[in-house]
DNA sequence: ACAAACTTGTTGCAAATGCAACGAATTCTG
DNA sequence: CAGAATTCGTTGCATTTGCAACAAGTTTGT
């Protein structure tokens, strides 16, 4: 019989809160991928985003990144400063609309995600034959998620 | 026909990147919880998750809690001293071990948590309605990496 | 029983972060 | 077209963070 006094607020355990579960998932990826970011190309987390988009848009501006990557503007600039002074990427004042600065990769960063990006890629794989048939599930809910939460809602 | 001269790197696509959509989906979940806690409470993560580990533990040192809810033991010191001194918390050392130090909820922390987790509870109801038929396979998934990853692997 | 090794929690410090403020540039409005 | 409002990126500032160093306490090994 348990405490009757004790009205058990519905017995809120911290370890199946998903909120904390998704941090605690998000946390460890995370950590596992910047030991190689960091190790490997000496990338911190912000760089390492800004260098993919990079990557992948050819050419994109400090507010491109902010709104695709999810990072703050500030963020994204510092990390912007950081890769240029590394001579990753190149800064330029757009000819367009002078207020954007225009971000691509340089040669040598350019090379950097030909190395890099096969690694990511692999990490990928490897957690989908980790995840096996609870992939599927795992990847929807997570669109879910993104989406039901990506304005200020509550 | 595409580019022959681009190896195109298995087209790697952020959006797509298990890593970075958990970091994603974990931010938005935080910030979405963050706003309560701080709005209504005035708690910080870190605090939250004290209050919650020793809601649910009675008393617990701060090694405990390091280990149990996967936060730096400075962090958890200082959340500690921070609820200490909001009166939320009582800290004194350990009769036992006098290294320790034995954190329990005071009268005003257990009625901040009394209020607290039915709308924790109720937060995690509505997830796990949004996720639907995708909940179980999120669950076990999230389960799969936490344990995965839980060392220091790769 | 004693020294060495380890554990626990706090703190100093440097780096990272979020936010607000700002200057420069552009767009909107009448 | 002029002035107001908005957008863009950077920076200053206060706060938070992670890490290493540390003092105090405990355990281990002989």
């Amino acid at each position: 019989m348990t405490d009757p006094k004790k009205p058990q607020a519905a017995a809120f355990d911290l370890a199946r809160f998903s909120p904390y579960r998704v941090a605690l998932a998000a946390q460890l990826l995370s950590e596992t991928l910047a030991r190689v970011y960091r190790a490997r190309f000496g990338l911190s987390i912000p760089d390492w985003r800004v260098m993919v988009h990079l990557s992948q848009s050819g050419r994109a501006s400090v507010r491109d990144i902010e709104a695709q990557v999810v990072m703050e503007k500030s963020k994204v600039s510092r990390a912007a400063a950081r890769l240029e002074a590394r001579d990753l990427i190149a800064k330029r004042q757009s000819e367009t609309d002078k207020r954007l600065v225009e971000l691509t990769l340089t040669e040598a960063g350019q090379a950097m995600m030909d190395e890099l990006l096969p690694l990511a890629a692999q990490f990928q794989a490897r957690i989908e034959t980790q995840l096996g048939e609870d992939f599927a599930g795992f990847d929807a809910a997570l669109s879910r998620i993104i989406e039901a939460y990506n304005d200020r809602s509550l």
